[in-house]
DNA sequence: ATACCTCCCTGTGGGC
DNA sequence: TGCCCACAGGGAGGTA
């Protein structure tokens, strides 16, 4: 699931729900989802203090407790937060349940636990976790932007993937974008003429602004998205059959005839 | 720099 | 019905 707007959307629970708040418990119901941390060093350093104002880069999202250290949280494919009173009956996935002051319980619920969480215990800590990544997609600018594509031989499609380029798009929304820019996800980045490198760009403020409102990537009729798990899916915008491979090991969805 | 492979996990749906 | 495989909106690490 979680991609740039998913991720969005759990920093806006955590921060309505969780910010100022103390950690009264930390239980961790399956210490798969712990990465580089013991559960033990976790209720020491989280049980009792308070978070402060949590932010996101990419699809990592940054929760400081208490006077320098952090949780970086990574949801993988299936991970998520959620807010939850704390007689709710728990679901067979929360792996982390966090007891805050008031009753209010967050909830780290993940399937497949392809991800987790780790402890920064401090500010350089949590750069050194930040440090592999790109600008984050919403924030970058549309020249460095275009520069980027500009230096890179692989499929475009890659470049959009590739976390240490540009933080925050995944499979879903790679596929939107390109849709939306009407460019072959398999062209080279560094082929691309500027007018098309441009409407990418374009494409992926608008696609990640409508996103972002709906935390998540919006299974709309009107998108490629909405369409992509139809028997014999075809596009949107002008009803030709739309193609599916596999590039870079990723299901990749897109329309041959408005895509070029 | 890049493409490809395996692995990490769990569940689901299709084919036999 | 059971079994096995491929696949799924994540990424890391190794190889050529």
């Amino acid at each position: 699931m979680p991609e740039l707007p998913d991720v969005e959307g759990f920093r806006a629970v955590l921060d309505s729900c969780g910010r100022g708040h103390r950690v009264r418990r930390v239980e961790v119901r399956d210490a798969g989802v712990l990465r580089g941390v013991t559960a033990r060093r976790l209720r020491q350093v989280v049980e009792g203090s308070r978070f402060g104002r949590p932010r996101r880069h990419g699809k990592l999202l940054v929760a400081p407790v208490g006077e320098g250290p952090a949780l970086v949280w990574h949801f993988g494919m299936t991970g998520e937060l959620v807010s939850a009173a704390a007689q709710d009956p728990l679901d067979r996935y929360d792996r982390i349940v966090l007891t805050l002051d008031g009753e209010r319980q967050l909830r780290y619920r993940d399937q497949r636990k392809l991800q987790g969480v780790q402890l920064a215990e401090g500010p350089e800590a949590v750069e050194r976790m930040l440090a592999g990544l790109g600008p984050d997609a919403l924030g970058v600018a549309r020249p460095d932007f275009l520069a980027l594509l500009a230096g890179r031989r692989g499929a475009v499609k890659g470049v959009l993937m590739d976390q240490s380029a540009i933080a925050g798009l995944g499979n879903l929304l790679c596929d939107e974008i390109l849709w939306r820019g009407r460019v072959v996800p398999a062209r080279r980045a560094r082929d691309l003429g500027e007018d098309e490198a441009r409407r990418v760009f374009t494409a992926m403020r608008r696609v990640l602004d409508a996103s972002r409102r709906a935390a998540r990537v919006p299974p709309r009729r009107t998108w490629l998205t909405g369409h992509r798990d139809d028997p014999d899916p075809t596009c949107p915008r002008c009803g030709t059959a739309l193609r599916s491979d596999r590039t870079s090991g990723r299901r990749t969805v897109w329309c041959p005839r408005c895509q070029h």
